[in-house]
DNA sequence: ACTATTTACTTGTAAATACAAGTGAAATAA
DNA sequence: TTATTTCACTTGTATTTACAAGTAAATAGT
């Protein structure tokens, strides 16, 4: 048997990479058992215990639920893990209805803190890139939010095309970004003048705000992100 | 050896559950090295994949980071295990300066619905716990919370005492009820005439609500609880 | 026909073993 | 003294082996 040649990928992410795919890819649908342990052993060419700790990945993030004596029973994307616990705005809502409008391109700013989380000597020294979106859910503005991303070695970024894509999966496939968590900070305020224009709302009207640095794969790259989200209609849901 | 005797209890959940206490209980502080995972083995008398067992669920947890060819360092209580992602108001702020004071004590009553998550016919035939709660931190008040329980296999629940004490500790100590995850719904709303008077706020002020589905250990046992947040001092903040 | 048991699956737990790879200090060579 | 190498120690990955325990269908007995 070949040791681990190509990547140097540990295995068993390779397989929970995949059986992700499948379950996001709607490969398998909710409800649907997965092969059993024994059986993606043999596909995968692994042993149990790297096939477990691929499907213990999966289960922490919600994706599988399993039973012993009977099997891995597919959870379905976790919807949650959407604003709440990990990405971004296209995974809490399912990208079906959820449309993006650029208020602000990706471009180069200097920068000196942000949204109340302290920047590091080299952070500010690198400047960020800046985006404004508006995203709107059934054609209603529903998500107005500012991401900055230290500008250090994303090639070609700022002239990517971010319209209905997710920022996240954009610096997954394409800069091998990944994100690892995070802390947030959350509050009610009410809608100032700008929010009142782009989310249609009176005077006094409650706006939901986050505050978001984000951790990643890449030691010491945070993102930090502003949401503001109008709940009038569309509630922000999550699971823990 | 002895095969694995007393109460069934996996081997690396215990050392989990005692590494926890630790951290937790401040044997282990911020920063501080965790012995390295040959020593646990011996300390606890279980092999490596089995410490790493434990340790993996701490490190899931935030409770730890480890770092190759270094160790595993402490990285505290996880702060925003608190209302955003895990267990209740008290590990949120620091059970330091929280007060609690009891707006409607546990009683028991009937039950048709739960802050918008239907209820199963079991849980409705059960009736529940309803309490009402006015936590202030220094005190001012910040979090006004509803919460239900089914009223099924707590007995003497009703009678104690919850003053600054943490519900969910209560469960876990004394009735060996464990918060697993659950779901949650956030929205941004305006203080209505009695969250006026509980958070001493004029007309107009937003609130931060969240309602809340609890999963337990327990099969089908669920909690639920509505919580609403004056942001103005006081920002909601977790980590995830 | 019905019940109890067996049997063949499933996941859960645990150990023993081996090597890879990162870290940092001590030993060594320049 | 300084720079380099070595070495001991750490966590990371992976296999092999074994048994426990839950599930459900097939089977045998009544």
């Amino acid at each position: 048997m070949l040791k681990h040649q190509e990547t140097s990928i540990p295995q068993h992410r390779k397989v929970y990479e995949i059986l992700r795919s499948h379950i996001t890819g709607g490969v398998f649908g909710e409800g649907d058992f997965l092969p059993s342990e024994n059986e993606l052993c043999t596909v995968h060419h692994v042993t149990r215990p790297t096939v477990r700790k691929a499907l213990d990945r999966l289960t922490n993030e919600g994706y599988i639920v399993r039973h012993q004596g009977k099997g891995s029973i597919v959870k379905g994307s976790p919807k949650g893990v959407g604003i709440l616990s990990m990405t971004g705005t296209t995974s809490a809502i399912g990208q079906d209805n959820l449309t993006t409008t650029i208020i602000i391109k990706p471009e180069i700013r200097t920068w000196n803190n942000a949204f109340n989380f302290p920047l590091t000597k080299s952070e500010i020294e690198s400047g960020c890139v800046y985006i404004e979106r508006l995203r709107l859910v059934n054609g209603k503005p529903v998500f107005y939010d500012i991401t900055m991303i230290p500008n250090v070695n994303l090639p070609r970024f700022t002239s990517r095309n971010f319209e209905n894509k997710s920022l996240f999966d954009i610096l997954r496939k394409h800069y091998h970004v990944e994100v690892r968590g995070g802390e947030q900070q959350l509050l009610a305020i009410v809608a100032d003048e700008k929010m009142k224009g782009y989310f249609n709302v009176g005077q006094g009207h409650p706006i939901l705000q986050l505050n978001r640095k984000i951790e990643t794969n890449r030691a010491g790259f945070y993102i930090y992100s502003q949401v503001f989200c109008n709940t009038d209609e569309y509630v922000l849901y999550g699971t823990f």
